[in-house]
DNA sequence: TGTATTTTATTTGTCGACAAGAAAAGAGCC
DNA sequence: GGCTCTTTTCTTGTCGACAAATAAAATACA
């Protein structure tokens, strides 16, 4: 006779929990479900997803190894904040990112990339044409990351997922108090991209990546920059 | 009359046993003492290191996020193999990086930067006055990162450190396998460098960064490609 | 009312136990 | 000796419990 009693733990393969966790919360963070400085809470966690501190701690861990949650010992996992006052790192690496990544796309990329390439660049139309900014958003990651990956380096794959990651916490600001993006732009920066990298024109595909950067960055710093100042007559 | 038998832990500080952990297996990751491709059984790990598995793993998952142990569900974590079929990755990026970081610490680095980054030079010198190829590969790992750090972009230094480390792990193979490095170059090249970044000379920075990336990979380029045939007489 | 101290409640870090999954060892057959 | 199957052993993933550390609430004092 045990005196312990037997835990029922939802349907899901052993060994599978850290990443389930891991994956529920980054998604929340890069949404912004889990906003920029909040706390997280893992009792409530587990309650939550229903299973053992245990795996959320280490999916914690592994968060904050990519930088989207801060850890300090004996105290509360926090949603990283979002450094506005040294975003200019954040830009330098993304431009410098952006055309590493996708001139080595057009150096090494192969047939199979192409197609995924397309793929994601077909996601991020219809997203465009659903005119849902989130999912232009997180598309647009996609099809950025697809491009790195065929590039064949895994360290700047890992930044450059890192900064698009990051991006997805920045843009979501600035494109719900804009109007829409101009979703044709991006569409057409991209298939200018596509043709660059099938034509394997490294020089064109660095200076569309610096351009597609620019523009990004831009509209990041005109809202940062915004005034938001009422006009008073006094 | 409690039934649990209270454990006796280390003496040490409650929310430092991860980090604890972490830092043991870094080094001996970084030294080699846990070789590549290597198994890590966390009973054992437990055992020697005097705690419970759950730090352990926690250190493992935040070591599995820098890329140096690898992670597979419901199987031993191993010590991340070198990949030498792909090191042109690693040549790569660590050129870029060089260059940037050392760019950016002519740019950004401030009279306390400099000051580190000259302790930093002058324990590489002792390194190498003793001989010690080991602690010729950490002093010049820090003095670098030291140098990123000043450069105020914690993306490239996030990288930047990460390539170093597994700079770290592939240099003793070469320098196990030839006569020492030649000590006297790495301080001159060092000692170029930090009156570069003095001078916030940035296109010196640039260039001698890029010199001492090229000569870093030559050297291990002429290791990887070394012929080690038997010249027989048939 | 505001501040400092004490008490209580909550969260985090680690523990050891249980059991699923994998690895190793053993047995049987050709 | 090699191969397949079965059994045993070992390791990993997760569990819930305990207690240290922190946060929140309550109390005391000027």
């Amino acid at each position: 006779m045990t005196n312990k009693p037997k835990t029922v733990t939802p349907d899901r393969k052993r060994g599978s929990g850290v990443k389930f966790a891991y994956d529920i919360l980054r998604e929340e963070i890069l949404d912004l479900a889990l906003p920029p400085g909040s706390s997280i809470d893992e009792v409530q966690l587990a309650e939550r997803l229903k299973m053992s501190r245990t795996p959320i701690r280490e999916a914690l861990v592994r968060l904050a190894g990519e930088g989207l949650v801060t850890t300090l010992p004996n105290r509360s996992t926090i949603v990283t904040p979002i450094d506005f006052l040294n975003l200019y790192t954040f830009f330098d690496a993304i431009t410098l990112m952006y055309r590493v990544t996708t001139r080595l796309a057009a150096e090494y990329r192969g047939p199979e990339d192409m197609a995924l390439i397309r793929a994601r660049a077909a996601d991020y139309v219809a997203a465009a044409a659903a005119g849902d900014a989130l999912a232009m958003i997180a598309t647009n990651r996609e099809f950025h990351v697809t491009i790195a990956e065929a590039g064949r380096n895994p360290y700047y794959t890992m930044l450059f997922t890192r900064l698009m990651d990051e991006g997805r916490r920045i843009m979501p600001l600035y494109y719900s108090s804009y109007d829409s993006q101009p979703a044709d732009l991006g569409v057409v920066e991209h298939a200018g991209m596509i043709a660059a990298i099938e034509a394997r024109d490294i020089a064109a595909a660095d200076r569309l990546a610096t351009a597609h950067a620019d523009g990004i960055v831009s509209q990041i710093r005109s809202f940062v920059a915004r005034d938001g100042r009422q006009k008073l007559a006094l």
